[in-house]
DNA sequence: GCATGATCATGC
DNA sequence: GCATGATCATGC
């Protein structure tokens, strides 16, 4: 009944039962023993603010514009532990310190907007520790961190949109730095040099100042004080980290589209099961579909295709566990209302230099595309220009035409290599694929084997041949 | 109407 | 900054 005494405590700061209620239910939602478990409860909190995180907990009591708020409230109000200022993780069982740090967005993409400053530093007690046995490895030498997005117009920290969480354990390479620094902060304080530290000294380890009211510290060997300073991990450092932790959270584990085998029907193969979660939708438009989803599509949104398919499919994410397992590609097609298919279809670029030297159509780049299994999602336009969904399919392309795309290859290859690259297989030229650009704009080349610059090109698919294999729409 | 070239929007 | 999926623009 450890937490019932600790709610008690908190009760100026939530002073409503329906909040001591999910306050206790988020305690029993995680084992606070387990880093896993803990990391895995926090991951909850990704792309939402913390006001939604902690359901509209009231919090009028607290002053939000304290530093370090973020923190208070992610510790109290979502996890439900109220470590203080305790030299021992958060979590004390699990080893786990949790550490909120601001983003902010600039051109390069989301990066640290200030240092991470850990735990402060006793000069007197510094003096006699070893690095295995410090008080900074003691308390941060397994992170939990929670990423969020400082915006300016953001009045209360209970606004800012978390990006990313994640269990940080540095590396070997990492902690042999940070050791490194440790001993050159140690070396100073040892010969009573503690007030000429700075943060130059070091490269991954600082010793910041924190607390400009408290006094000066006092320090070994010297009468002189010394200003108070904490261990802080530094900007860079923390960007090293943010990326990471960003590159974790989008490529991440792919999702699984059917979460168990419960949810086929028998007799139903893998394809019929995807395809049946689309027959619900024909006959309806991108707009309609999209209301029975409860998806925000405005008029502005280019990748509604793609939105529509993947709440279809109930998946959020990019990568699809069993589209990557099977190599599945999704397409979208969108006929006319007259039922004609204008727009062939795009692979990725090759580099010219690279396609030459390819050996075989075997081994080749664009055979392992055209190899993969595709899933049309089938569009007709009505006569309000209205995206209907009228059917999704898999298809693969019947070897005689894979053997027709492979001439267009060839072809390629040879002009190439006959310093033509701007002269490739039209779409006249062959029945299935055809060479075209494929670019940000005519400026957006690749160097030729001749070393002249050539705008992007990739292999398509004719419309024509992707038409005739739709079938009846 | 179609071939061909060009570029846009988005997300990584 | 660039790959990717998608779509637009132009001229014959």
């Amino acid at each position: 009944m450890g937490w019932a005494v600790m709610v008690v405590w908190e009760c100026e700061i939530i002073n409503n039962t329906d909040t001591i209620v999910k306050r206790i239910k988020a305690m029993l939602e995680y084992d606070k023993t387990d880093p896993v478990s803990i990391e895995k409860y926090a991951k909850k909190l990704v792309g939402q603010t913390l006001d939604e995180a902690i359901s509209g907990t009231i919090l009028s009591a607290m002053n939000k514009e304290d530093k370090g708020t973020f923190g208070h409230i992610l510790e109290t109000c979502y996890f439900g532990i109220n470590p203080g200022n305790s030299q021992n993780p958060d979590f004390k069982e699990a080893g786990v310190e949790l550490k909120s740090t601001p983003l902010k967005m600039t051109k390069k993409g989301l990066v640290s907007k200030e240092r991470l400053v850990m735990n402060m530093i006793d000069y007197m007690k510094l003096e006699n520790e070893t690095w295995e046995t410090s008080s900074f490895l003691k308390k941060n030498a397994l992170l939990l961190l929670v990423l969020y997005l400082h915006e300016k117009g953001r009045k209360s920290v209970l606004d800012y949109m978390i990006k990313a969480v994640g269990l940080w354990k540095y590396s070997a390479e990492d902690l042999k730095i940070m050791r490194d620094d440790w001993l050159k902060i140690q070396k100073m304080v040892k010969e009573g040099k503690a007030h000429e530290l700075s943060e130059g000294d070091t490269f991954y380890l600082g010793a910041c100042r924190k607390g400009h009211k408290e006094g000066p510290r006092k320090q070994p060997k010297s009468e002189i004080g010394a200003k108070q300073r904490a261990f802080s991990l530094k900007q860079r450092y923390v960007n090293e980290m943010i990326n990471a932790l960003l590159k974790r959270e989008q490529s991440g584990i792919p999702e699984k589209i059917v979460k168990s085998v419960k949810e086929y029907s028998s007799g139903q193969t893998f394809e019929d099961f995807i395809t049946s979660k689309f027959i619900p939708y024909y006959g309806m438009t991108q707009e309609e579909i999209a209301c029975l989803l409860a998806i925000d599509l405005n008029k502005e949104t280019k990748n509604a295709n793609d939105i529509i398919s993947r709440n279809i499919l109930g998946v959020k994410k990019k990568n699809i566990e069993e589209f990557e397992k099977a190599g599945v590609t999704m397409r979208s097609i969108v006929l006319e209302s007259t039922g004609k298919l204008i727009e062939s279809i795009s692979f990725p670029t090759f580099e010219y230099t690279e396609l030459v030297k390819e050996k075989s159509w075997e081994s080749s780049s664009i055979k392992a595309q055209y190899d993969k299994k595709f899933f049309f999602v089938i569009y007709k336009r009505n006569n309000k220009n209205e995206k209907v969904l009228k059917k999704a399919i898999f298809w693969n392309m019947p070897y005689k035409d894979l053997i027709e795309a492979k001439k267009v290859w060839k072809e390629t290859i040879l002009r190439i290599k006959a310093d033509k690259c701007d002269n490739l297989p039209k779409i006249t030229d062959n029945p299935v694929a055809h060479v075209r650009p494929h670019a940000q704009n005519k400026k957006d080349t690749f160097i030729t084997p001749s070393g002249k610059k050539c705008v992007k090109k990739c292999f398509w698919l004719n419309a024509k041949y992707i038409q005739s294999q739709l079938g009846p729409i």
